[in-house]
DNA sequence: TCTCTATTTAACCGAAACGGTATAATATAA
DNA sequence: TTATATTATACCGTTTCGGTTAAATAGAGA
């Protein structure tokens, strides 16, 4: 059952929360410069940042002086709605959505248990919004590359 | 971060909720009975048991009516216990757990929320006793093949 | 219009993890 | 001695994960 931090989804948030921290700016971010901020390969953050657009929650400018922004204030977005931009699915196995996987009789406890887990978590995800998450600048170890 | 459930645990939170059901039985219970009531292939059985019982979870005796048992009695295991002994790890990946994974300052906040998450995640686990999950002949939707 | 800088989109790929099997050895009851 | 067990390890195919490649498109500005 294993609460498994997927790279992936780990890198989605904390481009969010770069993002938040620079909402209202009047340019939009670049992928390069997420990439070069976050410590992420550029076609790995291109990668997410395309995943997270198709997801509703980045709006995108192409050409010359394009670049990535929240379409949401950091305060309407919840970290649930950042995992599930990034796919993320059920949490829990076959073993409660597939009818004939357990042998025994629905409701089993052990079903239950893990559908409570499960539940409990996802309120936590809804409960919590990117604006507590956003960072700037200034908080970070190194410096501005430029 | 998906909290997601392997195949193997759900297999073996099961098996141990099988023996628990047959906790203080004379006999052992064969891996075969295990693999035909449960619904899992002898060969994947086995290599569960085995998990388990490196792990001192379950006790074996060899030969003819040999078979396996809870090492103790079902009220003094917990979930966290069987996953532990499973090889479960953190639950938390490298962004916590690697120093210069995260370019942001300690204590980020994303690194709090998760840690904050797995304590209370393993906690439940601790607090759940593996007899609360216990069955037994009569909890299975079909009869014993014998 | 040309060029540079961006994003866009899909395909691809190696490595690791997952789910499961095979097999050879050993132990013990009868 | 034989049949039934567990023991222990090695193996293997498929999927997922983490990440790259590359070709196309879009827009700003000279």
């Amino acid at each position: 059952m294993l609460f498994s931090l997927k790279k992936e989804y780990d890198h989605a948030i904390r481009i969010c929360g770069f993002l938040a921290g620079h909402y209202g700016d009047s340019r939009p971010i670049p992928v390069r410069e997420l990439a070069e901020r976050l410590l992420v390969s550029k076609p790995f953050a291109t990668k997410i940042v395309y995943q997270l657009r198709l997801g509703g929650l980045l709006a995108s400018e192409q050409g010359k002086y394009g670049g990535i922004r929240l379409r949401l204030s950091p305060r309407d977005i919840t970290l649930y709605d950042i995992l599930k931009a990034m796919g993320m699915g059920r949490m829990i196995s076959e073993c409660v959505l597939e009818e004939d996987f357990c042998p025994l009789p629905a409701p089993c406890k052990i079903h239950g248990f893990f559908m409570e887990q499960e539940a409990s978590l996802v309120k936590v995800f809804k409960n919590r919004k990117l604006a507590e998450f956003a960072f700037t600048e200034k908080d970070f170890k190194t410096s501005s590359p430029q």
